[in-house]
DNA sequence: TGGTGTTGCACAATCGGTTGTGCATTTTTG
DNA sequence: CAAAAATGCACAACCGATTGTGCAACACCA
């Protein structure tokens, strides 16, 4: 090891040491020496030197000459939620292997924040920005067009950005044929079925509301405004909705469709403290969380197939031209049914 | 907004506009014009025009000037799980409260990748590095070391680098108290008592041992080494260890202290697999999860204090004096007992 | 032996901000 | 009214890597 008595040191550092020049330790240590025609015993003296120096890129030199900074960015609302977690997992880990380097931010849903964020990514010069979960996707996708930069949407569609969604209509539509299923299985297939979470303001949220009058639809059910609650995401809302519900019923629902496992946090809650039976209720969830399916084997969950998004989202990054405001969606599986 | 037909917009393009410098145009936008005795109306011109171009700051090109890239970084084992996921997301906060720019790389416990996203970090020469769950926290502090960035670990106890972390110890015997009360209250006071999940190189793990079995002790109990099984974090290995136990036992323990929701997952599924009455069984879980909370609300667990704990980091941060080694400890808060 | 080709490397410009310094103007002071 | 001080800005040297280009030295061929 150096002494690190002052600063880092740099490739004129090195050429000093290895007796050789800025640009020849700069083709050694970034692989391009062959081509620069370095001989093999220099560039290895200079590998050695590095080493043995701990000798370590500036990387905002680096992007600043290339004029290309090898990060991509993500927004997500937040980490703490098993969903976006895993998303922002997935795609650092995709990157790694592009050799990119991954920067998220969590906005909070807050556009503001939103806004602020992708900023601070274009000042880090980002060759990708995606977005995932944005209140204002379409601001951001602004900024970045007038930048330059790519930017995808995930979980969310936006008109200004190609963007890779879960089948949100069709998973509901499955998972609401699933909870009929079961429904009917136990002999009560004409009990009422409530379809509580989300955002009217959601697309996501929309489209599985679709799914689910579609599904009860073709059961030849009719299905009425008050048995689709549309509360926010929030386990606190959610719950509240919930007894509301339950108290204008006299009694808790056959079946809940929950939109997300947020909400799903509530009703459990709330259905747990006033001692009832979760087994005599069908529960079906759209979003998926291990805990929850060990708590409750017969929990029915659509679970969005995050690896697969990832997968979708870097071809459309590889495919530019193909990615044209397109839009690909990916069925979820069903877990528990 | 401007025409992007080329490249970005530079301090050169705005001083060119503006009838400027770009000595000028720099310090109008980085605020610190008035130190230069630039006037108000130059600075509101440059300001306007910077606006209605759309300029973008190159934050590579600042940070290669500063020597200060604004950049904090964190490494954390995994996103999705509560307990890192909420971590990596208040430290993000605080950090932007501080005009910090945040990085946070994923390591999936493996040393390998540790040393290569620390190596990542340090050549985006991030001003601090923060360590959670690392494996081998010190390969990381003497990187660190090399390069003159300072280095705190969180969650786990390095040699070489202050840390603050849990007060693992004296949680545990606060939870085994209550795992105990609970059980002499449900009247079988004298059940086993197991102890599942974790490892035995995990600091945190050793110190949570102590802490039950000191807890018994106060309470007159002897813990056999058959009653604590370290079998290692992941669901299915906890599950595999818990199966032996119970089939050795001829049934399952009064009461069970699990080490990790992930350990959680794999027991509970178990259990109801089985067809056991979760509330016949005294649970306690070293950590949180809300969703565990709301499926089963006498489930007692040991909340880690995370926003507690972002904030000695950040003090350890600001005072890199007082920092010298030291270790914090936390106390995690009981939730339902 | 002179010309051509190849090998092996160094030079210097460049990426886009930052900042110490210098220097005209203008204003204030005695 | 001259000297001193303040005002307002531009110049140019960086930060550390990348890359087009140039040029010795040597090999090869006729």
């Amino acid at each position: 090891m150096s002494d690190d008595n002052s600063k880092r040191l740099t490739i004129y550092d090195l050429a000093q040491l290895a007796q050789s020049s800025p640009s020849t330790v700069s083709a050694v240590l970034n692989g391009t020496w062959q081509q620069r025609r370095i001989s093999h015993k220099l560039a290895d003296r200079i590998l050695a030197l590095a080493h043995a120096e701990g000798y370590s890129i500036n990387m905002q030199a680096r992007a600043l000459r290339r004029e290309r900074s090898g990060i991509v960015g993500m927004i997500v609302p937040m980490y703490d939620n098993r969903y976006f977690s895993s998303i922002a997992q997935a795609f650092e880990a995709e990157a790694r292997r592009r050799g990119l380097f991954t920067i998220v931010s969590c906005t909070n849903r807050d556009p503001e924040q939103e806004r602020e964020a992708a900023r601070m990514m274009l000042a880090y010069r980002v060759e990708h920005l995606v977005c995932t979960g944005a209140t204002a996707p379409d601001a951001i996708a602004e900024m970045c067009a007038a930048a330059g930069v790519p930017c995808l949407n995930l979980d969310l569609p936006g008109t200004r950005a190609p963007s890779v969604i879960s089948a949100n209509r069709e998973g509901a539509l499955r998972l609401t044929l699933a909870i009929l299923d079961r429904l009917a299985a136990a002999g009560k297939p004409e009990q009422p079925v409530l379809f509580i979470g989300g955002r009217g303001e959601d697309h996501n949220t929309r489209e599985r509301v679709m799914g689910f009058r579609q599904a009860r639809r073709s059961r030849g059910l009719d299905t009425s405004d008050t048995d689709v609650l549309i509360c926010g995401y929030e386990a606190d809302r959610a719950q509240v909705a919930f007894q509301d519900y339950v108290e204008r019923l006299g009694g808790p629902p056959g079946a809940l469709f929950i939109n997300s496992t947020i909400s799903l946090e509530g009703i459990v809650r709330w259905l747990r403290l006033r001692g009832y039976d979760l087994d005599a209720i069908v529960l079906g969830c759209f979003d998926w969380d291990p805990l929850a399916a060990a708590f409750h084997p017969r929990l029915m969950m659509a679970r969005q197939d995050v690896p697969a998004m990832i997968e979708r989202v870097f071809e459309l990054i590889d495919e530019p031209a193909k990615a044209r405001n397109r839009r690909v969606e990916v069925l979820p599986t069903l877990i528990g049914v």
